[in-house]
DNA sequence: GATACCAGTTTGGTATCCCAAAATGGTATC
DNA sequence: GATACCATTTTGGGATACCAAACTGGTATC
């Protein structure tokens, strides 16, 4: 694999897993040293994760991108219109056996499953369920959504009772799915999104002093 | 302005105005001498348009992407769940003005208006109504589905009686808007786009050997 | 003590160089 | 004439050099 791809790839891991904090800076000559890379795939990595949100420009420097509590409003409200509109098209498909292999995904985790592995499974219903759909355009969308929320799920992963909640609301959805009971399926996916909006705006604001305390940006909404 | 920023809008503009044919090879170092520019802001304004889906990556090299019937008509399934999202968010706004400067620009548009100009404000006409959604996410979407279509649509533009219909309808769509009538408004607008969608399809499968003629790669459904 | 100012350093933007892989084109062979 | 083969060129990926602007830290001035 390319250096470009690499350099892409481990510093969005990074960044995704809060090894590099929102809101801090980033310097290319940094992330030079840091992979082992010249600053010519450094470039490409950041431009490719500017257009992901997941870095910014901050004058003429780069930042890694603050977690922001109205862009997570305005994201809920964008996962409603595409993620049901992707269910919608799944609905009506013929064929539901590939339902079996996303309800596999739920299966999987269980008491002893680490967290970072709830998070992962938590985000690919959604990234899987729009793949499904046929539609590559709804399908990336979702996926990206679910790339720009990735850190701020990193505190309802804590909860479990959030998380218990989620999957039952997950296999609902399979299951409304499954039927193609369209309307009904759509209900739940809409509750659902909000619901966790809800849940997670609630997290952010009570967590914001401690976050801001281990030097992470969080923007209010 | 910096260099970056030039070769990578002069580029996007030669693309979008086909003089740069879709399916032609690109080289860095033709962009390179054509614009003036070393390759380090040409690799990037490439890496730009990458994502915006205006230039893919050919093996090792680059290709203007080509017009792709199949794609088209799932942008359309993707701009219905966008656009009729961003549309009821707006129906829901206490304040109507901005509406009047949509109209506006509709209202600029008579016959002796240059035919790019038309084909500026079709686009724009739905990128601004998202805009006044207020949603960063929703109105992105719709800025870059129009950018994707852009291409295709200049057969449209070909078409008066297509161009007057068209205008009709975005000014039927505004006046519901205008009243609030979100279900209305909505179902004008899924009518407008699948409409806009099957003009399209049928035109390029009926040029598409001329346009094949004229060295433009065209994609079949 | 506060502030204006200046030299030195850092940083992103750009240009250029190097390299391996792929494309090209001509030639020898059958 | 078709084809296999090889030398040459081209090309994108990467590394490095250079520059101007921004930042930093300290100093002189009031």
């Amino acid at each position: 694999m390319s250096q470009m791809q690499n350099v892409e790839r481990q510093l969005r891991e990074m960044i995704l897993a809060l090894e590099i904090g929102p809101g801090e800076r980033l310097t290319e000559r940094w992330i030079e040293g840091r992979f082992g890379a010249s600053r010519t795939p450094v470039r490409a990595a950041l431009l490719r994760l500017e257009t992901e949100g997941l870095v910014g420009r901050d004058g003429r420097g780069w930042t890694v991108s603050p977690i922001n509590l109205a862009e997570l409003e305005q994201i809920a409200v964008y996962r409603e219109a595409v993620e049901i509109a992707a269910l919608r098209l799944t609905c009506g498909q013929a064929d539901k056996s590939a339902i079996d292999v996303i309800e596999a995904m739920l299966d999987s985790c269980d008491e002893n499953t680490p967290r970072e592995e709830w998070h992962r499974v938590g985000m690919d219903f959604h990234i899987e369920l729009a793949r499904l759909s046929g539609n590559e355009f709804l399908f990336r969308a979702v996926r990206d959504a679910m790339t720009r929320l990735s850190r701020a799920r990193w505190l309802e992963v804590r909860d479990e009772t959030a998380l218990g909640r989620a999957w039952r609301e997950h296999r609902a959805i399979l299951a409304a799915t499954r039927l193609g009971q369209a309307d009904e399926a759509a209900r739940l996916l809409s509750a659902h999104i909000v619901g966790s909006r809800d849940r997670l705006v609630t997290s952010l604001a009570n967590d914001r002093r401690g976050l801001r305390a281990r030097g992470f940006a969080v923007v209010a909404a």
